[in-house]
DNA sequence: TCTGGGGTCCTAGGACCC
DNA sequence: TCTGGGGTCCTAGGACCC
């Protein structure tokens, strides 16, 4: 059997932990740049706001219906998460971190021993008690099925947040209440065909056929069809597979014309790239750099143009990833257009100790390892970009908008809550 | 004025090899 | 009517996830 635990309205539920005003009232948590809603509280999905709802649009409405609305806070976000994954794993010894806010718990061998119903739901208390955050658990034979469990458990308030499947009774039931939509992985696209054919709910698609499932939408739509079905054919991903690529990209706050302040964007992004490789302690062979006018203005002449650089030997040194970032972007960049979002992204992924040497490279980069080192070091302690390179600026033509950003409470002393 | 960011996997088809 | 057999690698595009 497996659980998926997963946090309810996790973003927002991160807020109010430190807010206790904020409970029972509409909530919001905006996307970078205060560019749409990615989370919602009940109250505010109550009152019909749509996720990915553009702020711009319904900032009115908000301001109507009181509803409370904070920008994007991923430090204290991937620290919230850190705290419910660390009580998690004190209940079971195969996770899957699934995702910021998603765990897959593999309970093989745990039904002989325990209740999983009731042991569920002490993981579920725990978790509150311990770090605030409210969470939902599903469990099944498969993960598909321990994922439709999940938002039966979400949705009811009857399961008191754990909703077990465990027959094949059980199993249709619940099929058949769930929208073919809903299902983990069957996306717009299969929907949109699906429910033209008149295939409206899980049960119905786990009624077609295997071949034309196969045909139609390949192993990979097989394979939801089999899980649905109760048969297990998703493995657990206990051991986090390296990145194969690392991207950051930003729109940003203004509309940026002059090479010079591109260039302070790319470097950034490229610092971060490179810190991120250099965390899971990669190399990347090639640097892929772009830059995008604001498609969304219609009004103004569009350009948009990505160009990938070869290095010679695959790095991970901030230095030399920007030097090569910059030498992209000089040659993809053009003057007279308004830019609204540019990105660099690390492709050709290796482990740092199976980097391929060049015949025809001749440059000593040792110092340049130990210089990462330090850079690190002090980032770490005393927080990003404490110490950087002088091309990556002050980022004030740029930067995203966040204008209301909550405080680190748990990341930076000055933040921490205070009793009175 | 304003419209998010970061990933993975699969397939088809072309180019090339012996 | 017929035009070998068996491969690899790369890319673009499509689909999905949070």
């Amino acid at each position: 059997m497996y659980a998926l635990v997963d946090c309810n309205n996790f973003f927002v539920s991160c807020e109010r932990v430190f807010d206790s005003r904020l409970e029972g009232k509409p909530v919001i948590v905006l996307s970078n740049n205060d560019g749409c809603a990615i989370a919602r509280s009940n109250e505010a999905k109550a009152l019909g706001i749509k996720m990915g709802a553009n702020y711009f649009e319904i900032e009115q409405f908000l301001k109507r219906h009181n509803v409370q609305v904070f920008s994007t806070n991923f430090v204290l976000y991937a620290d919230m998460s850190l705290r419910v994954k660390g009580l998690l794993s004190k209940f079971c010894p195969d996770i899957e971190d699934y995702s910021i806010d998603e765990s897959f718990l593999d309970f093989s061998g745990f039904e002989t021993h325990f209740n999983l119903k009731d042991y569920c739901t002490k993981i579920a208390n725990t978790i509150k008690q311990g770090t605030g955050i409210p969470v939902s658990v599903g469990i099944a034979p498969t993960k598909t099925l321990a994922k439709v469990a999940n938002k039966f458990a979400k949705k009811y308030s009857g399961y008191k947040s754990v909703c077990l499947i465990d027959s094949e009774e059980k199993r249709i039931k619940a099929l058949q209440k769930f929208d073919i939509g809903d299902v983990w992985g069957i996306g717009r696209r299969h929907t949109k065909r699906l429910t033209e054919m008149g295939v409206k709910t899980a049960y119905d698609f786990t009624c077609l056929s295997q071949s034309w499932v196969r045909k139609t939408m390949t192993v990979v739509g097989e394979r939801t069809w089999r899980e649905l079905r109760g048969e297990p054919c998703i493995k657990m991903e206990t051991i986090q597979p390296d990145k194969q690529t690392i991207m950051v990209s930003r729109s940003f706050g203004k509309m940026v014309e002059d090479y010079e302040t591109l260039s302070e964007a790319v470097a950034n992004y490229t610092a971060m790239v490179a810190a991120k490789l250099r965390t899971q302690k990669s190399c990347a062979a090639s640097l892929l750099v772009f830059i995008d006018t604001n498609y969304f203005r219609e009004d103004l002449p569009q350009y948009s143009r990505h160009i990938v650089m070869n290095l010679p030997v695959a790095s991970n040194s901030t230095a030399e990833l920007i030097r090569y970032a910059l030498e992209g972007l000089r040659s993809v960049y053009k003057k007279g257009y308004k830019y609204k979002k540019a990105g660099v992204m690390a492709m050709e992924i290796c482990a740092q100790k199976d980097v391929q040497q060049n015949l025809f490279d001749t440059i000593d980069r040792s110092a340049d390892k130990r210089l990462m080192q330090v850079l690190d070091d002090v980032n770490n302690k005393y927080g990003r970009n404490t110490l950087k390179f002088a091309v990556m600026g002050d980022g004030k033509a740029w930067k995203i908008r966040q204008e209301h950003l909550s405080p680190c409470y748990t990341t930076r002393m000055s933040d921490f809550p205070k009793t009175v």
